[in-house]
DNA sequence: AAATAGTTTTTTGTATACAATAAAATCATG
DNA sequence: CATGATTTTATTGTATACAAAAAACTATTT
């Protein structure tokens, strides 16, 4: 079904690939993406892979250097924080916006991803719980009624994965942050704008300070 | 001494001429952007040209129907009150940072703008101050010290000056509009958080509703 | 051994050709 | 005349070939 709708052009699926690859960490920050060896890789032509890349770069988890060549990121303790800056104003404003447009069932759909999320971590799926999180505060942005917000704050998301990879955290650091989502959603519910922004900041925070 | 430093791809060099044909109106919203016609006009072949559509895509000045075509986009008064409502907010953080952070030839910088854009605007040359007013609004951006911010708000600054194209101005309007400039600089000067947001709420929707 | 100049190799940038798909035009039919 | 099927045309998607530039290597010199 899925299928039949949406083929997806080569250089999409080039890209979901090549993503997954940099956010699994299969390939590392550093390591260089060349045009030549991925596209035999895949078995698809220089023409759709470069256009993965370019996207790729856009979404800041390669860096090109023009006439020389690609290499996956390094984000810097530095970009980490203005990252973590920045995110933070995005999902502050996407949680009071949430708070005005949401209907109840988009409050039962954040407590389930949230559930969800607790119980991987629980289980001890690290990866899968990781991405159930990086789905909670998409959802507030998707949901949120501003479809820029939510292109500007999907963009960022890659970035904010690729920061989570270095991160050694243990499982009950994380039960601890994947419990505050409860709290938020509850300053949501609430309109509560302070205390939105106060578990905001220290929840993405405690996010960077690994 | 810029050309031998920067010699642009091709591509780059075509996205900057269309970007400039979409932002002067030559281009108007609905049109079609055929590839291969365009690549004659430029004398080019058609890959450069595919990925200069691409970033135009990618800053939300074109929409690519996949397999189809692409045209010069059209937003709504929906879309540009969401693009405001994010550029607020996105303002007001570069703001606060530039209070912190700015070095006194920054403000410098930005009080000369700012009498430029003025002085543009009263001898009547309402696109070249329009310009200015671009630069003036991405530069409290750049020197907010936040790279990520800047690069969020340069692109959605694309968008903001096609929104400009369809409103009709008065110039009485447009100076009470830039000397609003001078109350914001000073207000980050001052640290004054509040005014700031007072001030860039009114600014920018002023700016909006035409 | 380090630095440098020159050469080779790798890699990207661009043009072109062909395939696949969607839009437009045409034609048949009620 | 309208409408739906069919053909034609226009347009994008992908592969491939060649040009140009940068990186890597090698030989040479100090």
């Amino acid at each position: 079904m899925e299928e039949l709708i949406s083929r997806k052009s080569l250089s999409d699926q080039v890209h979901d690939h090549i993503k997954r690859m940099i956010l699994s960490g299969e390939l590392k920050g550093g390591e260089r993406v060349p045009e030549a060896t991925l596209s035999k890789l895949f078995g698809v032509s220089r023409t759709p892979l470069r256009e993965a890349l370019k996207k790729l770069s856009d979404y800041g988890l390669i860096f090109i250097k023009p006439r020389s060549y690609a290499e996956v990121v390094i984000i810097s303790e530095e970009e980490a924080k203005q990252i973590a800056e920045v995110r933070t104003d995005l999902e502050i404003l996407s949680s009071k916006l949430f708070s005005k447009n949401a209907k109840p069932e988009h409050f039962k759909e954040l407590r389930e991803i949230s559930a969800k999320c607790l119980e991987l971590n629980n289980r001890g799926d690290k990866a899968a719980s990781f991405e159930l999180d990086s789905l909670f505060h998409l959802k507030i942005a998707e949901r949120c009624g501003n479809q820029c917000l939510y292109e500007i704050f999907e963009k960022l998301d890659a970035r904010i994965q690729l920061l989570r990879l270095n991160q050694q955290l243990n499982r009950e650091t994380l039960t601890d942050y994947i419990k505050q989502h409860n709290i938020l959603i509850t300053a949501i519910e609430n309109g509560e704008e302070k205390i939105i922004s106060s578990i905001l900041n220290t929840h993405i925070m405690h996010d960077f300070h690994s």
